[in-house]
DNA sequence: CATCCTCTACGAACTTTTTCGTTGATTCTA
DNA sequence: TAGAATCAACGAAAAAGTTCGTAGAGGATG
């Protein structure tokens, strides 16, 4: 059974975008794929933090730590996804999708994507 | 020309909830629509500040003030789906709205407007 | 081996957000 | 009209999040 994780704060999604597109990452390589103008100590403050709050997994068998996602970001974006869902849309999902949509223009490949997935819903949904 | 507001905080949201749901309200209806055990003068305070932000406008004439929100709740609802949408899928609103959607079962009726959306959008684009 | 560089750890300063006690004014009520 | 209830304002404490300086350990280099 996996513990529930915290939802990330603002800092720590930033550090694990970094983590998700490069993988597993020292200190030094987080830094440079960051904001520049963030410190080296202050995401390796941060980086300490999620270690405790599991967000991310350390391993300190060499001197220079390499730390790795504890969740792939497929997770934590349905988990932020869920968050606000509750918090800005009363959880309605509909909503939320379709405020999503509106205003943009999904290109063709998009639309026959998510016609799909309209499909497998409708031939699930009795 | 409105003016670009500061994304509402957790709390502020909260407030902001209230004020769609329930329309125009004395800082003591807030309370009473919160959730229980939250302070009068907390809320009163939270509404001061998301009045300087611009997040709400005050009716004062009368000595019970009545707060009402300063934009829609779509506008906002869109202003944070935006908003994560940066921080957590790359800018992706697909990707977004295929996490949204997978491992739901909308109803037959959000179904046939979200087919309807997309109709919409299949007949615009070229 | 002395010096320099890199790394982690720690703690403190600082910022933002949240909570609430206190005050003084206004309104209500007996 | 005196006392009680209600209200907005204010400030400060508390909590959460962010930033960074400093210190000490471990390696690399001359």
């Amino acid at each position: 059974m996996s513990k529930v994780l915290p939802r990330p704060t603002e800092s720590e999604l930033a550090i694990l975008r970094v983590l998700w597109r490069s993988g597993p990452c020292t200190v030094r390589q987080v830094v440079e794929a960051s904001d520049p103008g963030t410190g080296y100590t202050t995401i390796l403050k941060l980086l300490q933090i999620m270690t405790e709050k599991g967000l991310v997994t350390r391993n300190d068998e060499a001197r220079t730590h390499i730390f790795s996602p504890a969740q792939p970001e497929e997770s934590t974006q349905r988990q932020l996804l869920d968050d606000l869902l509750d918090r800005a849309f009363g959880g309605s999902a509909q909503k939320l999708v379709l405020q999503a949509l509106s205003g943009r223009q999904p290109s063709s490949d998009e639309l026959a994507e998510l016609r799909h997935l309209l499909n497998s819903f409708e031939s699930q949904g009795a």
